[in-house]
RNA sequence: GCGGGCGUAGCCAAGUGGUUAAGGCAGCGGAUUGUGAUUCCGCCAUUCGGGGGUUCAAUUCCCCUCGCUCGCCCCA
């Protein structure tokens, strides 16, 4: 018979990685909750319609990485390749927007059949923040803020901001017009996918790596330039917000950003110890998006920052730093007809009480369960034995601090469950 | 979707066209039926990702396929 496995892509996250997991998302609450943001939890799958109308339709993302099928009921379904347009449809199902502006974040599995390589996934976890309502430049920094500080709190070294505007919708369609024009002139020059893209989404251009392309785009006329005044103004006004954090950017003209639903403030945050996905988090403002999926224009800001590429930088740093599965602290051994049942109440008993507490269930040898003490890492181990099942008394030896000392071994009733709780806090 | 590299046990890993596929780690059992270092002994791949072909004989050569991996595209 043919191994079951993992689909491709979709990778299990086991018990020797999980603690670390655990670790990010502790630490993302805890400075979402300093910042005052609010959880909420979208389906994993929406309507094809959200995303397709969402992100756009000359996305990649929606061209050719979302996972879509009928359902049972006929219904086009599409597991979500990302987390933002869920974000704002279940804000205007829930009427959320007329309580005010919102601060919120999530976390989770998202979607995108694309081949596997290093720091990408078909399944790929993503924690990410949306703002909704805020149109105030200062968002734009404490938003970006708010990433920046979580991933240098995580202790991740090396990373740039890169920072650029995409100005307003006007701006961007005024650019749009200008650099197409330039490069029809010039179609024979640009590589095939920029050809491409010339007609479904000529800005992406600006970033392509092809070599020609980018010689080419060194004499056409540049995003920057066609800014409107208020854009300029608005974009000075959120470096100089980001300069009073001490935030340092790099401005990248050519960062443009593959969803169609950004404008003003694009922005990435890159390590170079990522291989060819660079890009560990990355967002903008999105202020045209909540009208366009049915709700009153919105001035909104978020992004999303990738889980699997950001564990591959914390491990790269101090291993000691990362935390790890915590070690019980108690370990049960027992032998015998009337201790086994004994030691079961008792480590019942004592993590009714709070403890952690390991049980050996093997009725083997002292030897082999004392081994296995030794190496869970519990600071205590508790015997029970014929003689401590005769006598009602069990004996605490400790197994880091003190060990091998008969003096810093105790003696308890083992129904005393209170007074060894008390012993072994 | 396209290109490169790689698939021998849970992990690392040697190996050869020819009887029983090294070794190490981990695991399990025992030496030690009341005590955790170390050490010692034993067990742990009817099989070399899967299928087909060549051959007297294939883990080894050929083809296909699947998977992993790196890159392109794109994104977190």
């Amino acid at each position: 018979m043919e191994k079951l496995q993992s689909l491709r892509g979709m990778v299990d996250l086991l018990p020797a990685s999980t603690p670390l997991w655990q670790g990010v998302e502790a630490s993302a609450r805890e400075h979402f909750r300093r910042a005052g943001l609010a959880e909420i939890r979208t389906p994993v799958m929406e309507v094809t319609e959200l995303f397709a109308r969402g992100i756009g339709e000359a996305t990649d993302v929606v061209g050719k990485e979302m996972y879509t099928f009928l359902d049972r009921g006929e219904r086009r379904c599409t597991l979500r390749p990302e987390g933002t347009a869920s974000v704002v449809r279940a804000a205007l199902q829930h009427g959320l927007l007329s309580q005010g502006p919102q601060r919120l974040w999530y976390g989770g599995p998202m979607f995108r059949y694309e081949r596997p390589q290093a720091g990408r996934q078909r399944q790929f976890h993503q924690i990410g923040v949306e703002f909704l309502g805020f149109a105030d430049p200062r968002s734009d920094a404490e938003v970006i803020a708010l990433a920046w500080d979580l991933l240098a709190d995580l202790g991740v070294r090396g990373l740039a901001l890169e920072l650029n505007s995409l100005g307003s919708a006007e701006d961007r369609a005024r650019y749009r017009q200008e650099l197409v024009t330039f490069l029809e002139a010039r179609r024979d020059q640009l590589d095939p996918d920029s050809q491409a893209r010339l007609a479904t989404n000529p800005l992406r251009i600006l970033d392509s790596k092809d070599a020609g392309t980018q010689a080419l785009l060194a004499g056409a006329p540049t995003l920057a330039a066609a800014l409107g005044a208020e854009s300029r103004e608005r974009f000075q006004l959120v470096q100089e917000s980001l300069t009073a954090l001490g935030l340092p950017f790099q401005l990248n003209p050519r960062l443009v950003r593959g969803l169609d639903y950004y404008s003003h403030t694009a922005f990435e945050i890159t390590s170079d110890q990522l291989g060819a996905q660079a890009t560990v988090c990355g967002g903008g403002r999105y202020d045209s998006l909540v009208e366009q999926l049915g709700g009153a224009p919105t001035a909104a800001i978020g992004w999303a920052l990738g889980m699997e590429r950001l564990l591959v930088l914390l491990a790269q740093g101090d291993p000691a730093a990362l935390p790890t599965a915590p070690a019980p602290d108690l370990y049960v051994v027992s032998r015998g007809e009337r201790a086994e049942p004994l030691a079961l109440v008792l480590a019942r008993g004592l993590r009714q009480r709070g403890l952690s507490v390991e049980l050996d269930l093997s009725a083997s040898a002292f030897t082999k369960q004392f081994k296995r003490a030794d190496r869970s890492g519990a600071r205590w181990v508790a015997v029970i034995g014929e003689g401590e099942a005769e006598s009602g008394v069990v004996l605490l030896r400790p197994l880091r601090e003190g060990t091998g000392d008969p003096a810093r071994e105790l003696r308890l009733a083992v129904k005393d469950l209170d007074g060894l709780r008390l012993r072994l806090g």
